[in-house]
DNA sequence: CTGTTAGCGCTTTCAC
DNA sequence: GTGAAAGCGCTAACAG
């Protein structure tokens, strides 16, 4: 186990003279560059593989010389979610110059196929890596691959487009968030029986539609119990959202439990805290009358609720992992260095009152 | 926003001819190294902040030429939360060769102070940083200070010194882990009331006796109609504690809620199951007998339980995120660079079937 | 107090 | 196909 401290690490040119070729060779097989007879490749290959060399990364870095330049294409528009992943970027501003690594952010509206595929297509050549909020769509997919084919790095952020070449996608497993949020719903309700209502976006986003199949699948299987209402598409609009929501706690006396898959939370807060006041329900009170209510994403706003306790659960993907491991991901890749998979794998947080980041 | 593409980043060199020295000289007041006329530092200060200057951290790692070596300090004897700890550095072993730089495990029993101390002692001169598992005692914190003393960089992982010199904690809040926990078995109980059991491994230890702490505080303020039984100290081991706990269970018939603080995991699953069966109740039939269990960590046992639905709910800290966050913050201590606080924060997780990792 | 200079371990022309 | 050599932007002697 214990290595002997005086001899330092190896080099390139230690494996060129074990290989019996120059520096040149040896970097050429390293980087899979051609020009190289197949034997000599092999050669080069043992002696590299015999000492398990290491080249240094910082050697290289610097003979570069060339600074690399990554763009991050983000919906347009406010949504706090993706402006933290901004902040978080502009947060590494420093890590990211002493690098000499720039990231760049393209604005475009993410939910327009060909909108977003011509953003992609114009940042073709000019970038080495690209990060991208995708929308899984035909024309999207394709403009990804396009990328990939121009030897730029691609990694889909937040939303996946899985059919493309992609090199990696940072999120989190959506049917995985809604069967947990499915999970939380049914056990913060107890033994109580009744309604169960779900606010969505559209389900025509495939982020949406994943989080309600996994919610209704732990519910139809582990909450008998329980009856799932039909999905009110609040189109993440707070003023919509709230309008629907309180119609239907019109039309049903006996809902227990809310799950607002996307944004407009702050309708839905709304509708519920009306609700409690009709009821003459306080939260501390009547803890058996109060609606269970889980939603995505830890912001100002969720925050508060969660503090308030109209809110039980957030489940959230961490918005400074995320824009981080992007950053990473995209740098392991152009380096061709291997990423550390266990590290960049963004979790499923369950953020309630006492632990909240 | 947009940034002159054609301009390469700045140089040491383009600040030492902007202030009129030489790159000896801005090097020197980089790093507040003595030697410079206190008018002189003033201005090549003036000049890096004039161009927001940052060094290329490749090239001054390639310059140094020394490898730099950490030593983590861990507890000798299994403890499956360590070995994934240790796991996951194995698993960076090529990102850190890679950087020239090497971490060595350091064996030793980390509930002996003294025994702690002298391993501590016996590190100083021989690393550039030190990640140490510490029991929180006057002579681990002299220990921790000399090496401090020493110019050799600290992290307490996991357990904290925090009346020492050390210069970061990775590891979580033990008073809001305790919180959550408490927020948790309370909310999942419901409606019903009862007695509610605590298995801690020793009230002496730091982080078990933050972790009841934080849990008696919600239970007292939030679940009036649940109350708490005195803590049992099962020593973190497995019969002892299923023992205990199966007395327990004899003497109250209205156990409904049950806080593992610490390890011993297997015999606290053990105890439950038997309680289980002779209370002949299935987990779908009466969850309403059920007890409900929340413990700490996620290992491949604790895993199965939750599986299982032996265990609803584990408090986890990544141990992946803590190895990698304090060799990072070990380098960046090293090498000078500012701390990503955000990044280097070891966030509580709650785990429950649905978000198991 | 300040400047000069020889590398660190790679990458990248440009010759052969 | 292969090799020699000139840097990349710093750091660390060593001179002055």
């Amino acid at each position: 186990m214990a290595e002997d401290a005086s001899t330092t690490a190896l080099t390139l040119k230690d494996i060129a003279r074990e290989a019996g070729v120059s520096l040149a060779t040896v970097d050429r097989v390293l980087h899979n560059r051609p020009g190289v007879r197949p034997d000599t490749v092999l050669r080069v290959k043992e002696a590299i593989a015999r000492n398990a060399f290491q080249p240094h990364v910082a050697a290289a870095e610097l003979a570069r010389g060339r600074a690399r330049r990554f763009a991050f294409v983000m919906p347009s528009g406010p949504n706090p979610f993706m402006q933290q992943i901004e902040a978080y970027l502009a947060e590494m501003s420093g890590w990211l110059s002493a690098r000499r690594l720039s990231v760049e952010m393209v604005a475009t509206d993410v939910f327009d196929p060909s909108v977003l595929a011509a953003s992609l297509e114009a940042l073709s050549g000019d970038y080495d890596g690209v990060a991208v909020v995708a929308l899984d769509h035909p024309s999207v997919r394709a403009a990804v691959n396009d990328l990939v084919e121009a030897g730029t790095k691609v990694v889909t952020l937040v939303s996946d487009v899985p059919s493309s070449r992609r090199h990696h996608y940072v999120g989190i497993d959506n049917i995985a968030a809604g069967r947990t949020a499915g999970a939380l719903v049914g056990r913060l309700i107890g033994q109580r029986s009744g309604k169960v209502a779900i606010v969505a976006g559209s389900q025509g986003l495939r982020d949406h539609a994943e989080r309600i199949f996994g919610f209704n699948q732990v519910m139809a299987s582990e909450f008998p119990d329980l009856s799932v209402l039909p999905v009110l598409e609040g189109r993440d609009e707070d003023d919509r959202s709230e309008q629907l929501l309180a119609r239907l706690f019109g039309r049903h006396a006996d809902i227990v439990g809310l799950y607002n898959v996307g944004a407009g939370t702050q309708g839905v807060g709304k509708a519920l805290t009306d609700k409690a006041l009709t009821d003459k329900v306080s939260s501390d009170s009547g803890r058996e009358k109060r609606v269970v209510f889980v939603g995505h994403d830890v912001t100002s706003l969720t925050r508060r609720l969660l503090l308030q306790g109209v809110m039980d659960a957030a489940i959230s993907q961490n918005p400074g992992h995320e824009a981080r491991a992007a950053v990473r991901v995209l740098l392991a890749l152009a380096r061709g260095e291997p990423i550390l998979r266990e590290q960049e794998k963004i979790r499923i947080d369950i953020v309630m009152r006492d632990n909240l980041p």
